[in-house]
DNA sequence: GCCAACGTTGGC
DNA sequence: GCCAACGTTGGC
């Protein structure tokens, strides 16, 4: 069991928009980083904690809680010359891209990202370091319950 | 819209 | 394998 915080740009998915989706599960498509991809493929199994981020936004923070519910497949996206994730150098036999299936636990509160950055505990985050770009990261488990335990009303 | 930071690409 | 150029991310 481990624990991720997964960024997304609300004006693609946001919180509201996995709460709408059957089963408020959402396929984690379109990421097209190497660390990030070997995170969903490697490391991350069924009923994984996320904290899920919005990122790009008016309002940047935690916007929910949610999980991981199917093991990383290939990226669909891929192999679509219409989408804008599509991968001339991939092929069914040799998908480059993975991803899994993230569902919703609960929606709370937005936990703003000045407010993440004020707690002493959570000062190692990765997704708070300078210049970190990553859209996928590891969380520490004392990380994850800080934010779940102290920090969701 | 700016721009710092960082990943990727491709010529050599 | 180096590294400059370029593209992207994401907070501000």
């Amino acid at each position: 069991m481990r624990y991720w915080l997964m960024k997304s740009e609300p004006s693609d998915c946001s919180i509201d928009d996995l709460a709408a989706m059957p089963n408020q599960t959402v396929a984690w498509y379109g990421v097209r980083n190497y660390q990030a991809r070997n995170f969903m493929r490697n490391q991350m199994s069924v009923g994984d904690g996320v904290l899920f981020y919005h990122s790009n936004c008016k309002e940047p923070g935690i916007a929910g809680i949610a999980k991981v519910s199917a093991l990383a497949y290939p990226d669909a996206t891929q192999f679509d010359s219409k989408s804008k994730y599509f991968d001339p150098k991939a092929t069914h036999e040799q998908p480059r891209w993975f991803n899994v299936d993230v569902q919703l636990v609960k929606k709370i509160p937005l936990i703003p990202l000045d407010e993440l950055r004020r707690h002493p505990e959570l000062a190692d985050m990765r997704t708070l370091q300078r210049g970190n770009r990553l859209s996928i990261t590891p969380l520490d488990p004392a990380e994850w319950a800080f934010i779940t335990n102290r920090l969701v009303h």
